[in-house]
RNA sequence: GGGGCCGUAGCUUAGUUGGGAGAGCGCCGCCUUUGCAUGGCGGAGGUCAGGGGUUCGAAUCCCCUCGGCUCCA
């Protein structure tokens, strides 16, 4: 193909999800929107790879499914092809349709359903249809062939089984649907040695687009399984597969999905698809890490060194390097971004205001590494002076190595450049090195997470918790569940530690930033005291502490006490939280969208893109602001609204966050908007005021601002006032005139040092003259020898360089006490330096004697000694030693 | 989570068994010179990131902390 023409199908990709999401929202499906990239219920993976992510808890019973059928597009991103992206089959970030029903209608359903969507539906001729069912799984080739599908179409696949995702859980047979390109695309010779193509054959004849799992029993850590009670459909189809399926084309690079995309790249670039194999592998991979980091940067991931930032950077700097393959100077990703933005902004409508915080965050990392890639060439060009200087043609595996690991500079990069200039390096050296790295990191740990908000079996089933703590701080409810306690699950006995669940409370569990509440938990028995709040990820608030006094069970009533001055000083620092976050954005721009917060009583901390610090300056502007807000007493109002009239109302939404239908919007007047969950105070003027204590860098491009409010800001400014007046008065001043008089202190202690050494080289000049009075002659040579007077050991050797002067040629070994030690300095001229005979060794027999040892030049030495009272011990000496240095 | 490299004057940086903290640019002053980086002389500016240890003595060696860059997981 030359050029990119694509299809003219009315298959647009948009038309392909409508047509599945319709197809089963007409069977009683509830739609839902894509979660988001970063998954929320489960940090211990590190993005979403699959459909059916957000809904695990609802499969694994812990929580009760808003409807029992589902469907939805869901985003999606798969880390381990990363190097593979270019060719024309993989890709990091994809679209995935799919349809879930929990304990709700099963294969004998989902079958028919499949293959009505695909032949009439989509309108697959039913001869391109194939499909590939597990050995074990006869029912589900039954229900194919029942469905109309010839049985020699029906192919058995030993793989086709699903799970359990660890060690032990459900898991189950799957079937999986093939589109047959024809033979002609295997060639005369059947490319899977069986002398005829297969679809588990993974060859290009045979597209896999949609996979259907039956998770239909529960495997235990031995292996051995049994049926679950509630049977579960899961199923999974790549949109962009569809698509380039009813469009006809040759690779999903051809599909509306990626067109107008590469179109962007070529322009951007002045390259041509078409134009030569290397030039549309670096198109492909720009368009598709175009398309990731758009992504990613939009569900709140940062470029950092660690975990999903990592992955950021790693697609990020990727692109680049092929941008540079196309002679990319400068930096251009900000205009793939846009075109991502341009042509997917549609369906995820939370991209385009975000636009520029996009180009921004991308922009930066760009910047970064091409500063990276300059400090690399120049590494580079020397070693390759040096090789070419000692007449080798090759530079070590290793070598090449430690640039990439310890600077980043691509290995690509490096082989390229150094056969422009006709060096070679050893790859198996540098995978060696590579594969060493590995294993060290590997042995140190695996991606572990601490989860302590992980269910156990007492409170699987329960409902989720009810949240009363807008509206109430003490409340009276049943307590449903206990876990920690040494009686099983269902009480705790005093002083034991472990975890409450009641029917609905007012604590407020962790989360958004703010801290979990703390308070008591009184039953008729006894008083639970709660230290932390944490909600699990089945949505039951869980009050973790330990029993003060007498017993709890479950069953008990109980009065839930929230300790009340705590939660009221986070209510303060939430509520200053979202003053702030929108004087940043009035004072430094849109871009200083919020990076992570934390609010306890005590303080609030909040992080933000911004490219280098805040100035004085704007600090000092945003906090006025802020405490603008607060004297205006602003009322603050909290209502649910559907999602879209939020944002369309101009409420900060945040990335990363999961929005239901409805979501909680905090508004302060007309000044912030902000989607919010947290608890607030009820007007502005509660806050009192509002300081910034710190400002500071947390990493590549990430500011991060303390602040306090309320009882905290009074502390803090109390503090800080009692400081300034013990500085007055230690310095006698007033407090307005502390920093002139500072100034003024360090002046005169500048002038009296000066005087200080002045008078020393004076004093010193004076010995060294005196000195000039005991010159002896020692064999054929002169020195000065003896005590002298100075403070410092820089004094000392000025005293030395005087006499030298005065002496030209000869020896001198001085000696003072120093604070208290004695210290040594020993000259010989460079005419009479020779072997056996100079400074150093002089002045190591002269320390010896007052217990130090030194060392120096030939010409110049220094010791010193431990013991003060053999000073003048020692130098008495020096005119033995050298006399005895010079019989040697 | 585990490695690697780095932190010296406002900026860029040199500093070789541990032994007197330097250079270039910039800044200030004087002289020279009316031509785009003019030349010369003089000067200010440093807790050598911070803390601890070893040592007679640490920018230098060891440990910890902080910050920057980077790779792996």
């Amino acid at each position: 193909m030359t050029g990119l023409t694509g299809s003219r199908s009315s298959w647009t990709s948009q038309r392909v999800a409508d047509t599945y999401l319709e197809f089963f929202r007409a069977r009683e499906h509830l739609v839902l929107p894509s979660s988001s990239l970063v998954p929320e219920n489960d940090p211990t993976v590190l993005l979403t790879t699959a459909g059916v992510q957000q809904f695990i808890p609802y499969f694994l019973g812990r929580q009760a499914p808003p409807s029992r059928r589902l469907c939805s597009v869901q985003k999606c991103f798969r880390t381990t092809d990363i190097a593979d992206v270019g060719d024309l089959s993989h890709n990091t970030f994809f679209e995935m349709l799919g349809n879930f029903a929990i304990g709700d209608y099963f294969k004998e359903q989902m079958v028919p359903w499949a293959f009505e969507l695909v032949t009439q539906g989509y309108g697959i001729p039913l001869e391109k249809l194939w499909v590939t069912v597990h050995p074990s799984d006869e029912e589900a080739r039954r229900l194919w062939e029942a469905a109309g599908l010839p049985g020699d179409r029906i192919v058995t696949d030993e793989s086709n089984f699903w799970g359990p995702p660890g060690a032990s859980g459900p898991c189950g047979p799957d079937t999986e649907l093939y589109y047959d390109w024809g033979p002609s695309v295997c060639g005369d010779k059947p490319c899977c040695g069986l002398g005829k193509c297969f679809p588990s054959c993974d060859c290009d004849r045979f597209l896999e687009f949609w996979n259907l799992v039956f998770t239909e029993f529960f495997q235990d850590a031995d292996g051995s399984r049994v049926p679950l009670a509630q049977r579960n459909i899961d199923t999974g189809s790549g949109l962009e597969r569809v698509a380039r399926i009813l469009q006809g084309v040759g690779s999903a690079y051809e599909t509306d999905v990626f067109l107008p995309i590469l179109r962007a790249a070529q322009d951007l670039l002045g390259a041509q698809y078409g134009a030569s194999e290397s030039t549309d592998q670096a198109l492909r991979v720009i368009a598709d890490h175009g398309r990731a980091m758009t992504f990613l940067v939009g569900d709140g991931v940062l470029p950092s060194n660690e975990g999903r930032g990592y992955v950021l950077r790693r697609i990020i700097r990727r692109a680049v390097r092929f941008g540079r393959r196309l002679g990319a100077e400068r930096p251009f990703l900000e205009g793939v971004v846009a075109a991502v933005v341009g042509s997917m902004g549609s369906r995820y409508p939370a991209l385009a205001p975000n636009l520029d915080h996009l180009k921004m965050v991308i922009r930066t990392e760009e910047q970064r590494f091409l500063s990276t890639l300059q400090s690399g060439l120049s590494l580079l060009d020397l070693w390759i002076e040096e090789a070419r200087g000692n007449g080798r043609n090759h530079l070590d595996g290793e070598q090449v190595f430690r640039l990439y690991d310890t600077y980043g500079f691509p290995r690509e990069l490096s082989e390229e450049i150094l056969k422009e200039a006709g060096l070679s390096v050893a790859a198996d050296e540098y995978d060696r090195a590579l594969q060493a790295q590995r294993e060290r990191s590997r042995g140190a740990g695996r991606f572990s997470v601490s989860r302590p908000t992980g269910e156990t079996d007492g409170i699987v089933g329960q409902p989720a918790t009810d949240f009363r703590g807008y509206e109430t701080l003490d409340l009276a409810s049943p307590i449903l569940a206990v876990e920690g306690g040494t009686r099983g699950q269902s009480a705790l006995a005093e002083g034991e530690a472990g975890s409450v669940v009641l029917a609905e409370t007012p604590f407020y569990a962790e989360g958004g930033g703010q801290v979990g509440d703390t308070g008591e938990i009184i039953t008729p028995h006894g008083t639970f005291q709660v230290e932390d709040t944490k909600r699990d990820s089945g949505g039951h608030i869980l009050h973790i502490g330990r029993m003060l006094r007498g017993e709890l069970a479950v069953g008990d009533a109980s009065d839930a006490r929230v300790d009340v001055e705590r939660r009221r000083d986070i209510m303060r620092h939430h509520s200053a939280t979202h003053l702030l976050h929108k004087a940043l954005h009035v004072v430094l721009g849109p871009t200083a969208m919020q990076a992570g917060s934390l609010v306890a009583p005590n303080m609030a901390r909040f992080d933000f893109p911004n490219d280098g610090p805040v100035t004085e300056e704007q600090l000092a502007e945003i906090e006025d602001l802020v405490n603008r807000e607060i004297l205006a007493d602003l009322p603050v109002k909290t209502e649910e609204l559907p999602f879209q009239e939020a944002v369309s109302r101009g409420a900060m939404a945040f990335f990363g966050e999961k929005y239901g239908d409805r979501v909680r919007v905090v508004s302060m007047a007309d000044f912030s908007q902000e989607l919010c969950g947290g608890t607030h105070v009820s007007t502005t003027g509660e806050l009192g005021a509002t300081y910034i204590a710190t400002e500071s860098g947390i990493g590549s491009g990430i500011r991060r601002v303390e602040f306090v409010a309320g009882r905290a800001a009074h502390a803090l400014a109390r503090t800080r006032s009692r400081q300034m007046s013990g500085v007055a008065s230690l310095l006698g001043a007033a407090a307005d005139q502390i920093e002139d008089r500072i100034r003024a202190v360090l002046d005169e202690l500048k002038e009296a040092r000066r005087t200080a050494s002045h008078l020393e080289a004076t004093v010193g000049q004076a010995q060294a003259t005196g000195l000039m009075g005991r010159v002896e002659q020692v064999g054929d040579l002169r020195l000065v020898s003896g005590r002298v007077d100075a403070t410092t050991s820089d004094g000392l050797l000025l005293i030395k360089d005087a006499v030298q002067i005065l002496l030209q040629d000869g020896v001198i070994i001085l000696g003072a006490l120093i604070d208290g030690q004695p210290q040594f300095v020993a000259s010989v001229s460079p005419t009479l330096v020779r072997p056996g005979f100079d400074a150093v060794r002089l002045i190591r027999e002269v320390a010896a004697i007052a217990g130090g040892g030194g060392g120096g030049k030939p010409e110049l030495a220094r010791a010193g000694g431990k013991d003060a009272a053999k000073l003048d011990a020692a130098l008495d000496r020096a005119p033995e030693i050298v006399r005895a240095a010079l019989a040697s």
